[in-house]
DNA sequence: TTGAAAGCGTTACCAC
DNA sequence: GTGGTAACGCTTTCAA
């Protein structure tokens, strides 16, 4: 009774002043039936009569009545809304995994939070800001976020997913591309290009992926040493990004010529940026590829396929990725308790002109 | 009475079970206080004694409490996200567009709702979406939005802003890079260099901005015409981004072949990604900048910058664009029926490789 | 299947 | 300056 009256109050205001907000009342109110149902109606959650249904589609259409998500995760405790955390975005690569999960996000349902952080204050920062939204789900792309934080979202209910970087933290699911296959690929490619006197290229303050590869990558290395005489010299870049690889290929001719390191034949970079800068920087030296040596990059990002470029690396599935990252959120909403889950995503080998195709 | 008795019973659950989330009634039973004084420590809204605000501070961080966004925003009918439309974010430009305005954004103390759109349906159901979590603005970088869907937000009270592309709305911003500003400091460059048969490069599909941009630099070259005795050929890519810059230099080289257009000096081009595949196009034809033309671009994205293009353009300053975009959103969001504003922001030219710096 | 009513956690107005 | 209380708009038992 007194619910009927206001409702009918709303509706008069709305008339005067200039198009309020219409609320699940007025559309009860217009189509006959309880606020209830009306809820009913647009959350398929519990039972409703396809007729009443159906007054309630049109009263709503009529009204251009549309759920308040802000109450509607008030009420849940949960919003459909996921965070990300990302950084930066000038790495062409970084910028297509967002794509792909913001891809991801919206084909499921939710809305992307997406914080891009600077250092480790902002993280934690971000990481708060996510809880008070209630998101549903948190994917880290970047940073390492403190173990504390973490368990924060954790005992909010709160399921976290880190891609390319490890969290060694319980309940915290993780998905990375596979980057023993990587390394296989590769290596298969140079050992075939006959390539011998091997060479590792990384930014000295590397990403955890980074890191990674280069282990893997070295550990495979030794084990085929003996069959084929290997020798892995590492290159290390003290910059990051494009300038840091055309900076290395510089110090790394320079010892050339004093003697003071040898010949590499065939040479894997840690990432697209770093090798195009690496190829960049040979070619200011006099050296181009694949006549002296052999180039195989990391992220098969649209740069890498460009004519000055043309770069053979290693494609990362980034929309794999997403959707595996995305995966483990819901699975983890469904059960906070389930096994830690660690999906490796395949790679695959995309040969151009710097290493290219065997026979 | 009643409500202390619920805040014991509260804080015993939250004992038993295992750690509930902690409400400012928490914060009030524990400080010895009004629910109202706390919402006061937290909003700098309404007066409050220091020492009240003192003894709510310390409860609230012994308790570990923190604002609920979605609480707050049902109240104040307005969450202190903003919504934010791009699209192919694999263009560099675009993807450090978006980075200014997550920066700005965050520093202004809102979350960023991102999403890409695909296509006009998506771009309606975005921004609908954005009304339902009542974001305090909404930026478009791309697509054109439906006047009626804008309209919507305008009556709903939210902000629109429009960056590089102009929407013919009452009330809704728009920020735009100089791109007369732009096409001055071209053509003054390629004057100083000598050119005269000059080429206005642009995908036929291209952007609001490209276009605009396409349509000063000829109202510009035809007023200097006079003087220096200027021709303009357009050349049109089929193809958007890096590959069709390369396609329209091999059509265009093809077209010298037989002889169906003359040679052009000085190009200009809508946008970075198509230099550099115009560039490397001409490259594979035998033609290189600067030596047998000229050649500037718009946005100076990274890929610019490097050996290989080391290309002459225009520099957008993406910062400057985000602050004034979020400045506009909050300008209107005081005042709803404010005057439209049109922010021009300047333009630098960065001079590299393909049309050096003149003495 | 449906409706009434009790929250969800804040804020803002109104007395004191 | 401070506390009580009515919203904010929705979901979800619990009866009917």
């Amino acid at each position: 009774m007194f619910e009927g009256k206001k409702g009918t109050m709303n509706k008069q205001s709305k008339t005067f002043t200039n198009r309020q907000t219409v609320t699940a009342q007025d559309v009860a109110d217009k189509a006959g039936v309880s606020r209830a149902s009306v809820s009913r109606t647009f959350t398929s959650n519990g039972s409703i009569a396809p007729e009443t249904r159906e007054k309630v589609m049109r009263a709503a259409s009529e009204l251009g009545y549309q759920v308040n998500f802000l109450a509607q995760g008030l009420n849940r405790k949960r919003s459909q809304l996921i965070g990300v955390v990302v950084a930066r975005l000038s790495d062409p690569f970084r910028s297509s995994l967002l794509e792909s999960l913001l891809t991801e996000i919206h084909e499921k349902g939710y809305q992307a939070l997406v914080t891009e952080v600077k250092n480790q204050e902002q993280l934690e920062e971000t990481i708060r800001q996510f809880t008070q939204y209630r998101v549903s789900g948190v994917v880290v792309t970047s940073g390492q976020p403190p173990t504390e934080l973490v368990s924060e979202c954790v005992q909010h209910n709160i399921p976290v997913v880190g891609i390319n970087r490890h969290m060694d933290l319980p309940y915290v699911d993780f998905v990375c591309s596979d980057n023993k296959m990587g390394a296989e690929l590769a290596l298969a490619q140079l050992l075939q290009s006959k390539c011998r006197a091997l060479g590792w290229l990384n930014y000295k303050g590397s990403t955890w992926a980074g890191v990674n590869r280069g282990k893997t990558y070295r550990r495979l290395v030794e084990s085929k040493q003996p069959e084929f005489g290997l020798t892995l010299s590492d290159l290390t870049a003290f910059e990051d990004g494009y300038e840091g690889g055309r900076a290395a290929a510089h110090d790394y001719c320079l010892s050339l010529k004093t003697g003071s390191v040898s010949k590499l034949d065939g040479i894997f970079c840690a990432n697209a940026q770093l090798a195009c800068g690496f190829l960049d920087g040979m070619r200011e030296c006099g050296f181009e590829a694949p006549k002296e040596f052999h180039l195989i990059g990391f992220d098969d990002t649209q740069i890498t396929a460009q004519y000055s470029y043309r770069l053979t690396t290693i494609r990362q599935n980034t929309s794999a990725m997403a959707s595996q990252a995305i995966a483990c959120l819901e699975a983890r909403g469904a059960d906070a308790n389930s096994a830690q889950r660690i999906e490796m995503i395949p790679v695959s080998l995309v040969c151009r002109h710097t290493s290219p195709m065997n026979d």
